[in-house]
DNA sequence: TGGATCTCGGTAAGCGCTTACCGGCCGATC
DNA sequence: GATCGGCCGGTAAGCGCTTACCGAGATCCA
């Protein structure tokens, strides 16, 4: 009587309820809703979340499954006799095919996953403002978004997920999404070599800022470019001796091409360049903070300008540098890496080296759809351009100089 | 032949290939790996990516799909070797179940839907600072991120998805989206009452301070406490006499909240409020500095303090009073709403009202999933406490006020 | 006008799981 | 020692779609 089960044939009368048929059932404790006189027992159940299902839309329409499948997804050519009382019975019903039927029978789920590394919790060298660092999140956040404005262009959905660095159960999750879609986009240092290419075996994937491997494929910027160029700047343009970077994590890929661009332009314009593990903020601000916290607490002389991984890491810097009354950028000049929103906002206007955030994201899902597409999609890794950004924290006049202009 | 095929039997012995058999179906130019001698034709398949399936396991373990099934799901009580031999092949193959067919079978995606509202471009007044609003996005991040932890603990994940407000295609998708999942979370504003009703048949909906509708549950937070503390504070703490409220959108229920509770205190403690059209920011930093352009503009006189809809706006208000040099709080006090991560890095510190935006989206998933487990689940709207932060901007001293750390 | 061809619905076989039901085996019970 | 449950595996029926295949009618051309 159920009218959403399938296998019922045109034998129930409309209208007449047969108490007799429905025996062959356990009894469900159904309240057998028995409405004689009806003349069309509408399909809306009130209280059972049970959705019209195909089948309802045939009957309905008068016509097989089949045909409604076909005027939904628009195969073959249905007569337009046929897709219009099809898409009647569609609206009347407010019918829309479940998702997972969709998937499993059409081999396509229509949904990449997306994991990033959520950063642990951090207590700041002061325990004061960096208590929690969720401004980190912009970046991931950013790439995200672009990924999902790309991925709505073919209708395909974003299913998301973070991991710690514990990798208690991190493994098995990653590993459950990828059977909850079709591909999968990893940011950067979410799983280890050997796991990625397990990964890969069972769906398409695209690292973000990853290194690269045979089975995978990798969208990143060009890091080399952004950052000889902002060590070109600082040297050159400003005449600063004496330079440091601040880097990221020592396993990301994205931190070693920046630290080897940063360090070999600034001494092959024979500047000199700080170094040593010090040097350490690990993308957060409250690492950069810690750094210049140590050099002054030891004494050592700062640089005259430190390049950060990131923005973020900067963004500590400047606050140290501010807290002790050092004068950014007349004492010491401040630069960054990403271009976050926020960089424009600090005090002074944060110089940084721009990466084209979010298209970085809507190219890696494109990549995963040619992926997912077709076999033999193009494995070949990408990368996108970087380009300085000149604003007031490495030493030039406020307002955006010419050249910022210029780029753009 | 090939192994991942549920229907062939046991009929294909081991080791023989019965070419004949393969003719039934058309030449799909299969390669044809007839490799006679091979004792155990191993599984997997390099080039194919067709993932084994429970028959497969099954066939490995010696044991029907059932039975893999139900130790995998821990249904009933195996008998150890029989677990046993069934871990032992899906570990041996590599087996994860596919996420539509569960979802399918079980009736259960474990998955729930999100959706947020993108922004609109916004063109600043001076085209300069806020051509971009991704700043604005860390609200719905973090409570997206709030969400997804406790989707975690749940082993549910999140598929998420942006409208933008063209409203073109956006309804299709979200209903779309609904059917890719056990249940929704609505941001503000992304559906109209009538819509949201036609979408809480489909499936369990959870706004995210929206209104409260009889078909869907609401969690928010409790906006007028949180106002009327920082009214109070203003006018009797710090002696304020005109005041005036930066309102949201006009559509925005927290905002009405917020207007309604700070105006009512604002004037029950005898102070004056402005109050008029002009007083609009949208929600955005660049609407926040557009007010004040104007007013100075115009040369409207400012009130004493300006409590702004949200941070987002309040940043917008402090760039554009500084830009003019008024000094905040010296002769314009600035609060805002939400207690972003940025809002203690802004120049001076913003005093806001927190609300635990985490927590928001915990709660809501939490909600959310309860809703989805039971028919009849509690269908009480949710409110969470808010509590005034005191940071600089309104007046007070910088590093914390003794109030502020007394209500940590 | 008769067959070849084309068009378009319907039938039914999956997609890869979960689970109701059945039945064989066993120890416990009388 | 026959009976009765309990335990546990297997069988098979779905879950709600897509689509290969078939066949009836329409169309076409000789």
């Amino acid at each position: 009587m159920n009218p959403t089960s399938p296998p019922v044939p045109e034998s129930a009368l409309p209208g007449l309820a047969v108490p007799g048929s429905a025996v062959a059932e356990p009894a469900v404790s159904e309240p057998a809703l028995i409405e004689p006189g009806l003349t069309e027992p509408v399909v809306t159940e009130p209280g059972v979340p049970g959705q019209p299902t195909i089948y309802d839309v045939a009957r309905v329409a008068g016509v097989s499954i089949a045909s409604v499948s076909r005027v939904l997804n628009g195969r073959r050519n249905p007569r337009p006799e046929t897709r219009e009382r099809v898409l009647e019975a569609v609206s009347e019903l407010g019918f829309i095919p479940d998702g997972a039927a969709r998937a499993l029978s059409a081999r396509l789920k229509e949904v990449v996953g997306v994991v990033i590394r959520r950063p642990p919790p951090v207590t700041a060298p002061d325990g004061s403002v960096f208590e929690d660092e969720e401004l980190s999140l912009q970046f991931s956040d950013l790439i995200n978004r672009g990924i999902e404005i790309a991925a709505q262009r073919r209708d395909f959905n974003l299913l998301v997920s973070s991991v710690g660095l514990d990798g208690h159960d991190e493994e098995r999750r990653i590993f459950s999404l990828a059977r909850k879609c079709d591909g999968l986009i990893l940011h950067d240092r979410v799983l280890d070599p050997a796991r990625l290419a397990r990964l890969a075996r069972l769906v398409p994937v695209v690292t973000l800022a990853g290194t690269p491997t045979p089975t995978t494929v990798n969208v990143g910027s060009d890091n080399a470019s952004g950052m000889a160029e902002l060590a070109r700047h600082l040297v050159r343009d400003h005449g600063y001796r004496t330079l440091a970077y601040l880097g990221g994590y020592s396993d990301s890929p994205d931190n070693l091409a920046r630290a080897a661009a940063f360090a070999s332009q600034v001494r092959a314009d024979g500047a000199t360049l700080l170094d040593g593990p010090a040097w350490r903020g690990n993308y957060f601000a409250a690492g950069g903070a810690r750094v210049i916290e140590r050099m002054l607490a030891a004494r050592q002389p700062l640089p005259r300008a430190i390049a950060c991984a990131n923005d973020q890491s900067a963004l500590g810097v400047v606050y140290a540098l501010t807290q002790h009354g050092i004068a950014i950028p007349g004492e010491v000049a401040v630069a960054g890496f990403d271009d976050i929103p926020m960089a424009r906002h600090l005090r002074p206007q944060l110089t940084t080296v721009r990466q084209p955030i979010q298209e970085l994201g809507a190219t890696a899902f494109d990549v995963l759809h040619a992926l997912i597409g077709e076999d033999r999609a193009d494995r070949a890794d990408v990368m996108l351009p970087t380009r300085l950004i000149r604003r007031e924290s490495c030493g030039c006049p406020s307002g955006a100089g010419p050249l910022a202009r210029a780029a753009g």
